[in-house]
DNA sequence: AACACGTGGAG
DNA sequence: TCTCCAAGTGT
C-alpha cells in the first residue's frame, strides 16, 4: 500500500485536441520560405516533396534564422532534385559552407543522387522508404510524409518532445523518456492534416511553449497542459547535466601569396568538417593529454609570423584555442601536393567552415 | 547506447 | 563571458 501523496492528484483535465491546435495555427502560422500555408492548401495548391525535404534536413539542429538564406541560394540555384543530383559535390559544399554538420550536406548529395537513380525522380511518398534514403531520420522521414503526402505519421522534434513532455507532465529525465514521449504524441496525431498538426505543434514549441520562460497564457493546449497545472512547465523536459567540454589546441598556417591568394587543401571526407576546405595546419589536441605538441612546420617557405592571440571556436563536443601563423609567399610560387591556391577573390566561395573564416580574417587583417 | 557532429543567437 | 541550445542522423 503505498502512502498518500503529498500533492493531491490534479484535477481531471480536459484531453488536448488536435483541432483546437490546427485553429490555432491557422490563425497564428508562421509564414516560411518552404512552407504552404492553411489558405494556399485550401486553394488546391500541395507542398512541394523537394522543398519540404530540403528544408527539414537545414532545419535539423539548426534554427530558421539560419537556415531561410541557405534554402533560397539552394532553391535559385537547384530548383528540383534532378537539379541537385547533377551538381557537383564540391559545389553543393560550398553552398553548404557555413551551415554546419557537414555530413548533411553530404547525405543531401547523396540522398538527391539516390531519389533519381533509384526512384526515377520521385520522391518515396510513405514515412517507411523516405527513412531508408541517406540523412533521413525518423523525425524527417514523418515530417516529408505528413507534411508533403498527407500521411498520419507521428512527428517528433525535439520541440514535440518539450511539448508532448508538459502536455502529459512527463518527469523521466531525457533520453529515456523519448519513447513514452513519443506513445504520447502518437494518440494526439489527427487523420486529417496531420502535416498542418506537426507543423502546428513545432510552431507551438518554437513560439509559446519554449523552452525557458513558456507563454502558457497564449497556448491553446493550456487548459489541458497537466505540467502547467502542476507548476513544472518550465521544468520540462529534464535533462541530465552536460559533461564539460575539453579545450583542444592546434595551429594553423595561413599562406598569403603576393597576389593574395590563400593556400588552401581538402579535409579527409568524414569525421569533424569532412570533406571542407581549410588552410593547412596541425591535428588539434586536448590539452593536457601528454601528448608533445606537433612540430608547427609551415607548408611553405615564407615570411612567417604568429598572430597575437588565437581564434576560438566551439564545437558541440569540443572548444578549440587555435593559434594562426600568417605567412607572406614571394609570387608564383606554387601549391605544395595536395594543396591550391585559392584568388583573393575566390575565398570567399571556397567550402570553408566558419572557424577557417575566422582564422582567414584574422591572417588579413580584417 | 552513447557519442560524434557546427554554428550563431539568446539570455 | 558563458551556458544553452535549434525542425536529428549515423555509427
Amino acid at each position: 500500500m503505498t502512502s498518500p501523496s503529498p500533492t493531491p492528484p490534479p484535477a481531471a483535465l480536459p484531453p488536448a485536441s488536435a483541432a483546437d491546435l490546427i485553429a490555432w495555427y491557422d490563425r497564428h502560422h508562421r509564414r516560411l520560405p518552404w512552407r504552404v500555408g492553411p489558405a494556399e492548401q485550401a486553394a488546391g495548391r500541395r507542398a512541394d516533396p523537394y522543398r519540404v525535404w530540403l528544408s527539414e534536413v537545414m532545419l535539423q539542429q539548426t534554427t530558421v534564422a539560419a537556415v531561410k538564406a541557405y534554402f533560397e541560394a539552394f532553391t535559385a540555384r537547384w530548383p528540383r532534385v534532378e537539379d541537385l543530383a547533377a551538381a557537383p559535390d564540391e559545389e553543393v559544399m560550398k553552398a553548404w559552407a557555413g551551415l554546419g554538420y557537414y555530413s548533411r550536406a553530404r547525405n543531401l548529395k547523396a540522398c538527391a543522387e539516390r531519389i533519381v537513380a533509384v526512384h526515377g525522380g520521385r520522391f518515396p511518398e510513405t514515412a517507411a522508404e523516405l527513412a531508408d534514403l541517406p540523412g533521413i531520420g525518423p523525425y524527417t522521414a514523418a515530417a516529408i510524409a505528413a507534411i508533403a503526402f498527407d500521411e498520419a505519421a507521428t512527428v517528433v522534434d525535439g520541440n514535440v518532445e518539450r511539448v508532448v513532455a508538459r502536455l502529459f507532465a512527463i518527469e523521466e529525465p531525457m533520453p529515456a523518456a523519448k519513447p513514452a514521449i513519443r506513445k504520447a504524441a502518437a494518440t494526439l496525431t489527427p487523420a486529417t492534416r496531420p502535416g498542418d498538426f506537426a507543423q502546428a505543434t513545432m510552431d507551438l514549441g518554437a513560439t509559446i511553449c519554449t523552452p525557458r520562460k513558456p507563454a502558457c497564457a497564449l497556448c491553446p493546449w493550456a487548459s489541458a497542459c497537466r505540467a502547467r497545472a502542476q507548476g513544472i512547465a518550465e521544468t520540462l523536459p529534464r535533462r541530465a547535466a552536460k559533461a564539460a567540454r575539453p579545450i583542444r589546441t592546434g595551429t594553423c598556417f595561413v599562406a598569403i601569396r603576393a597576389d593574395g591568394s590563400i593556400l588552401l587543401r581538402r579535409r579527409p571526407p568524414k569525421g569533424l568538417l569532412g570533406g571542407m576546405s581549410e588552410p593547412p595546419g596541425t591535428v588539434w589536441r586536448v590539452v593536457g593529454s601528454g601528448a608533445a605538441e606537433d612540430a608547427a612546420t609551415p607548408p611553405l617557405a615564407g615570411r612567417w609570423r604568429r598572430l597575437i592571440g588565437t581564434v576560438a571556436h566551439t564545437f558541440t563536443h569540443f572548444h578549440l584555442e587555435l593559434t594562426v601563423m600568417r605567412g607572406e609567399i614571394a609570387a608564383g610560387v606554387a601549391a605544395p601536393e595536395g594543396h591550391w591556391w585559392s584568388a583573393a577573390s575566390a575565398v570567399d566561395g571556397e567550402a570553408l567552415p566558419s572557424l577557417f573564416r575566422k582564422a582567414i580574417a584574422a591572417a588579413r587583417g580584417d
